[in-house]
DNA sequence: CGAGTCACTCAAAGCGCTTTGGATAACTCA
DNA sequence: TGAGTTATCCAAAGCGCTTTGAGTGACTCG
């Protein structure tokens, strides 16, 4: 059932069926309810190419996950975020396309994709330090939303992010509150800007203490959690190992704890730790008291909000960038505790 | 730059062109070169939605994940899963589109999918026992592949799925051989397929040897960290403890090593414990060593198979109902060894 | 040498929708 | 009463592509 036979069992013309159905004023009431009806019984559904084509709308929304190689991991966060978007497109009526942006391809995907093509916006996911990919998607005219930001890019783009300098700055706080003096950062992977952000907020508090960051204290890695145990156990296995770890990760916080165990220690009493928690419905952080010690933010959130952000821009292509920091709430578990020498002190 | 224009440049007609560009041989080797470079150098691409008008072809595939609520659980694997489906579509230049399905509003969502709409076919994720999308998608016609299967539903349908019933079949047997009589199942949600089919084997396995499943030890839940470690904690808590567990993801593994270390046993001395690894990317399974006796199974790998079979579906949709049982391989890892009495035999 | 092939190429119709630029009839108001 | 509005509706022109059905030379062959 299209248009043309619509408006053919109607004894109407195409052009005012359109318009009954798409909200245009200049259709009777009579007749808008008519056609309304007839489409309900024939269960009429507009082809969505055919509309697109004619409108230059797609009602679709890109989103691109930048990968350097086949193999690399997926990202964890992912499937979270993408559930939260989804919620907000379907709500709306978009449907939600992925484009997997090899960096050397991405330049001829993402043109397919801008060119008035599939899709009426983008979101990015995980950027770089400096994403290439942003330069490219302004320069297009493609609107688009960064979940994340690129620190090294300068020109104006809407994203939404959480505050990983200031979340991590707390945490650092915190654990020099308790009195731990040598803090260890196990990291994402280097390039990424999130855990740029974060090593700026460690060291920024470390500094602001009067205390100079320790490189060998510092690792970067993709979050897994064999690299949570690789690392801790590195770190624990250092001449003045550190008292307290901040792990990027649940995953990789849960690598951490395993070899805190594994060298005969406790976590909380003889090696605190902090972990970012992105929230995610399959990884809680003990659904009933928190094990870990962490710094919250939820993808899924994060994910509605970016999509929501980006549905606005469609809108109203005129709008300036939009920007949403998202906070982190820091939550008290079980992994942190007064640092061994305070605890001295206090006995 | 439209195929109309490009037509102009070269002084060729539209058709010449299409047929230039598309392979057909009606066209002179000559004028086939000067086609394409001239699309080259002016960076011609087509328009997909003119050209999935003019075919009925949508070049794009919908994924589709039922989903009872909102705040359901967002399956792990599914990352994983996409970005191995990913890699085929890329390759053979489709899209790939998210579908959510919230079980009452499908129907719609699934029609608009269907009517020669947006999507050429489909995948569908995590099927429960009986999931009623499978037969509104055969009557509609559209091809599709199911990742999972659907025990209940009787009519034929393609398939990509792993040996859920062999593997913890084997899982049982091989632990069963280490001397275990009490084997707790820490299974997946009760109405998932999958779960259904692992708790088949499981208890196949046991009866083979004489044993009647205990239904104390065995439970069902999403598979979180927490409920891994609720659960093997009530397990271990038993006035007759199992001496082994199963578990069904290795996130509920991290539970369950968890619980056991909290209860002061030692895992794979006191307590054997097999989980299944679907070999995700950001949750190896110790990089170096295993940490845990899996069976495994590529998730990854299961999404490029799925992709592929349905693209075939696609091609050919003469084609019977494809199936793909994928083995999983039962690798030994450190948290297994022989039962706390057979030890005592051999001491 | 004329009919039959072959190798290329083209004009135009069509995919299902929106939208422009009228048309028509019914009303208004001076 | 006749020009100017207003409220409805329509025919037809696109949107950018594929594909059908024909046309045009050049070439073969009995």
């Amino acid at each position: 059932m299209n248009l043309k036979e619509l408006a053919q069992m109607l004894e109407l013309s195409q052009t005012t069926v359109s318009r009954a159905l798409n909200g245009y004023p200049e259709v009777s009431e009579a007749t808008r309810r008519r056609v309304l009806s007839a489409a309900q019984t024939y269960d009429y559904r507009p082809n969505p190419r055919a509309k697109g084509l004619a409108t230059g709308q797609a009602m679709a929304i890109a989103h691109i996950i930048p990968m350097t190689s086949r193999d690399e991991i997926v990202n964890p966060i992912f499937a979270d975020f993408v559930a939260g978007a989804g919620e907000v497109y379907t709500a709306r009526g978009y449907d939600m396309m992925l484009t997997f942006a090899a960096d050397d391809k991405d330049a001829a995907a993402l043109r397919d994709l801008v060119r008035k093509g599939s899709a009426d916006g983008a979101i990015v996911h995980a950027p770089r330090i400096d994403e290439s990919l942003l330069g490219r998607l302004n320069e297009a005219g493609l609107p688009f939303v960064v979940h994340g930001r690129s620190s090294d890019h300068e020109a104006g783009y809407s994203w939404v992010d959480m505050d990983n300098r200031r979340a991590f700055a707390r945490a650092t706080d915190f654990l020099l509150d308790l009195g731990h003096r040598r803090i260890g950062l196990i990291n994402g992977p280097e390039g990424m800007d999130f855990a740029h952000r974060r090593r700026g907020g460690y060291e920024d508090s470390l500094r602001a203490r009067g205390l100079s960051p320790d490189p060998e204290l510092r690792s970067h890695g993709v979050m897994t959690e064999g690299y949570g145990y690789r690392s801790a156990e590195t770190l624990l296995a250092l001449a003045e190992p550190p008292t307290a770890i901040l792990a990027s990760s649940l995953i990789s916080a849960l690598g951490v704890r395993r070899a805190i165990e594994d060298a005969g220690l406790r976590m909380g009493q003889d090696v605190s730790v902090i972990s970012h928690d992105d929230d995610l419905s399959y990884l809680r952080n003990g659904e009933e008291s928190p094990i870990f010690t962490t710094t919250r933010s939820s993808v899924r959130d994060a994910g509605r909000k970016s999509a929501e952000m980006l549905l606005r821009l469609i809108d109203d292509p005129a709008l300036p960038p939009q920007t949403c920091l998202l906070p982190a709430a820091l939550t008290v578990g079980g992994s942190t505790g007064p640092s061994p020498a305070l605890r001295q002190l206090e006995a």
